[in-house]
DNA sequence: TCTGGGGTCCTAGGACCC
DNA sequence: TCTGGGGTCCTAGGACCC
């Protein structure tokens, strides 16, 4: 992934990518079909409905920001300091200091997602997907370093145009620069970065705007006296990735303005999931393995709807006040099966059946694609050139008593072959 | 900041193979 | 029985992103 073939001589400048962010992007999807909503604090909560407290913020319009309501802030938090219209109506308390609160309503906003998608489409040589609200465009065939502030003003108003929201931009000649520049002037901001100013244009900036410094990171950074992204660009990359591996090095380089990743689309996906939180955490076995079928069932559905079928299985448990935990097994071949996907699931969770549990998570990785083409060629190959009899049909259904098989056979019942791919001794 | 849901990538140790 | 080097796959956890 991001790999890219450079001649010798090549330089990542020539590259023109934008970075496209639609601002509050629920809140706003809210707003187009309720423009009552124009203006004023808008609470989108994820777990949320109407007249309850559960649930967190997915996404906050600015006005509510303004009374420090943030993402990821419980619902109940975000009461105290943004009440309800409705529930200060008839009270002391100023209307004008209240707010709108709506669920999350995901198959709304991907309709929305999708007109602002074809878009930009329609406007760049490479599209990659980031999120629903966010997008890389290689723009470098569309436009030119005199031209492209205008070419992001357009893009700008195109979308505000045809879909209704509004969106904050960035230009740079690499993909992690343009991400920065749309950060910088948000909302409904265009910033323009040109070659050779990128390093400069960072330099002041907190070192987690860096993308790929989290917090963690970042105060670690800073024990080592790293403060800013140009503190970053001129410490010793030896000494940040003794010290931080891999990422290290890497937002090295971002900071430095190096980054010579291509705008790709985004590739299959690698693993599904699904997770949900208890009201509180309960110690229920029952209770726990209700919830564990359920998220399995709903896996499998999602994996038998986009024709995935699937070798790993993993649960992940969280347990107060935070301690997360995941088990996962592989499976002798791929399956899409929703049954033996909860037993298994089950099994994995049972260690844990019985302790408080907060939140529980189901997830399938290693997957295959109906489609007959193959994550990758040598995965497909060592599934198929085992030396069993037993054929592994390419999208790998599986029944359930095959993998209840007396254990003894294994040897030869084993589909994955690896033993026997080289073959030589 | 008492924390929701869906992902990606990286690391490290162990099993196993030649 | 001990010793070396190279490689893959698997699992668990951590950090990050939106």
């Amino acid at each position: 992934m991001g790999r890219t073939v450079r001649l010798p001589g090549t330089e990542t400048r020539d590259r023109i990518v934008a970075h496209v962010d639609v601002d509050c992007f629920y809140a706003a999807c809210e707003r187009l079909r309720e423009p009552a909503l124009r203006g004023e604090p808008v609470v989108v909560g994820m777990g949320y409905e109407p007249g309850t407290d559960h649930g967190a913020v997915a996404t906050a319009s600015y006005e509510a920001r303004r009374f420090g309501v943030e993402s990821a802030m419980a619902i109940t938090q975000a009461l105290e300091l943004l009440p309800r219209k409705i529930d200060v109506a008839g009270t002391d308390h100023p209307v004008s200091e209240a707010g709108f609160y709506r669920p999350v309503d995901m198959s709304f906003y991907e309709s929305v997602a999708g007109d602002t998608r074809e878009l930009l489409h329609g406007r760049a040589e490479t599209v990659r997907e980031v999120s629903i609200d966010e997008a890389y465009l290689d723009v470098t065939g569309r436009t030119d370093w005199e031209t492209v502030e205008a070419f992001g003003g357009e893009l700008r108003a195109a979308i505000e145009g045809e879909v209704g929201v509004t969106a904050s931009v960035g230009v740079a000649p690499t993909m992690s620069a343009a991400k920065v520049a749309s950060d910088h002037d948000k909302p409904d901001g265009l910033v323009v970065v040109e070659p050779g100013e990128v390093a400069e244009f960072l330099a002041p900036l907190d070192v987690e705007a860096v993308h790929g410094v989290g917090p963690v990171t970042a105060r670690a950074l800073r024990e080592l006296g790293i403060e800013t992204a140009g503190d970053l660009a001129e410490a010793d990359p030896a000494v940040l990735g003794s010290e931080f591996g891999e990422r290290g090095r890497r937002v090295h380089r971002f900071a430095r303005g190096a980054d010579d990743r291509a705008v790709e689309p985004r590739g299959r996906p690698k693993s599904l999931s699904r997770e949900s939180a208890f009201t509180e955490a309960t110690d229920s076995p029952d209770r726990q393995r209700e919830r564990l079928r359920t998220l399995a069932a709903a896996v499998a559905e999602r994996a038998r709807s986009r024709g995935v079928s699937y070798r790993t299985v993993g649960i992940k448990t969280v347990e107060p006040p935070f301690d997360v935990n995941t088990r996962a097994r592989s499976l002798p071949g791929p399956v899409a099966d929703g049954d033996l996907l909860a037993e298994v699931a089950l099994e994995l969770f049972a260690e844990f059946a019985g302790d408080p549990v907060r939140k529980l998570g189901v997830r399938v990785s290693n997957l295959s694609f109906a489609d007959g083409e193959q994550p990758s060629l040598t995965e497909w190959t060592n599934t198929t050139t085992a030396s069993d009899e037993e054929s592994d049909t390419p999208d790998g259904q599986h029944s359930l008593a095959e993998y209840n098989e007396d254990p003894g056979d294994e040897e030869r019942n084993t589909p994955d072959g690896q033993r026997s791919l080289t073959g030589y001794d």
